[in-house]
DNA sequence: AAAAACATGTAAGCTGTTACATGATTGG
DNA sequence: CCAATCATGTAACAGCTTACATGTTTTT
């Protein structure tokens, strides 16, 4: 029996893509070295792996375009047991650590999050998004104010910075939640 | 001659901790579990492997505490040499890859900038933080432009969420520049 | 004719994760 | 006395980076 093989970030990454429109590997780099989904390494030594990994596990599936070209390439779809793999995760409630430690994990699911097809679904990711870092906000306010006096400014500084991005997230989510009915 | 040691972002980390006070592993992983700086890991299998190749490229130095005890523990203190590769690492000039691909890392460089203690170089630092994130913002607005009409809504606001939160950083960076003279 | 982009991969090595392992001291 | 915390580590493994490797097609 094999190892239940668990998917990374990159391997939901590349499933997501992937259900929007079949794509190659050369496709995927792309869009890792060009767009804004830049904290994905498009270095092949990643990617071509990864395929590799997911067809393995029978999460997509590879067939060659072009076959009779000099230069074929492989364009990859996801397997129905990808498309149910990657709803599963999608579907995954709104844990602390995600807000805390697991931030970009969380927006690559909720950028995915429409081809669930189901604003309610993501109306509730957006509600456990809010409820979570709306609890974390305290804790970091706390940890500030009980910063001792000799803490350096910049030390200080940083820990104000990170405070206001949760804001702007707590924020930007409330404001997102308007597009989804609830 | 010895491969010339590339110090990670956890190293420099471990540095700058132990350039605010001695500290064993231990005390190390509590902070990292604890504290606002969540996002290294506080395992045993990180930090003490960590330590072992800082103090293998003579950057810092430990010293057996309580030596008596039965229940010993090992506090580590930057050597000089340590102390100039911290001091190198704190004045590195922001290059764009820094606030696309490691802000985290530019991050924790800000947070330990005071034992530098040359407020001309954190208002450098944050000038060129600005300056790099201004710069990047306009490319992210345009890729938001060029979103077909086709795009997913919540692809779309996951797009405008890091925008928002690039806007976010710029202003903090302004206000905290108000604390450096410049 | 050359450069850039297309297209796919492998190999070595480093980092970090997860799980295991051991034992001492302190607080309730 | 038991649980929690103190304190340090190792082993197996997964994953990614960097560098290498190869050849084609399109653009300039």
């Amino acid at each position: 029996m094999k190892p239940p093989h668990r998917t990374t970030t990159l391997g939901y990454a590349l499933l997501g893509l992937l259900h929007q429109q079949p794509r190659s590997g050369y496709d995927l780099r792309k869009i890792f070295d060009t767009t804004a989904m830049v904290h994905f390494s498009g270095s092949p030594g990643a990617i071509y792996p990864a395929l590799r990994k997911l067809e393995q596990a029978g999460l997509i599936r590879g067939s060659v375009d072009r076959r009779t070209s000099l230069r074929p390439r492989q364009v990859f779809r996801p397997t129905p047991a990808g498309t149910r793999a990657l709803h599963v995760w999608l579907s995954r409630p709104v844990h602390r650590d995600d807000v805390i430690r697991r931030m970009d994990e969380l927006m690559l699911r909720f950028a995915f999050h429409s081809l669930l097809d189901d604003e309610g679904a993501t109306a509730s990711l957006l509600r456990g998004f809010v409820r979570e870092i709306d609890d974390y906000i305290p804790d970091l306010r706390a940890q500030l104010a009980a910063l001792p006096a000799t803490t350096p400014t910049t030390a200080r500084l940083a820990l104000e910075s990170g405070l206001d991005l949760y804001r702007a997230r707590s924020r930007w989510a409330r404001r997102a939640l308007a597009h989804f009915g609830a």
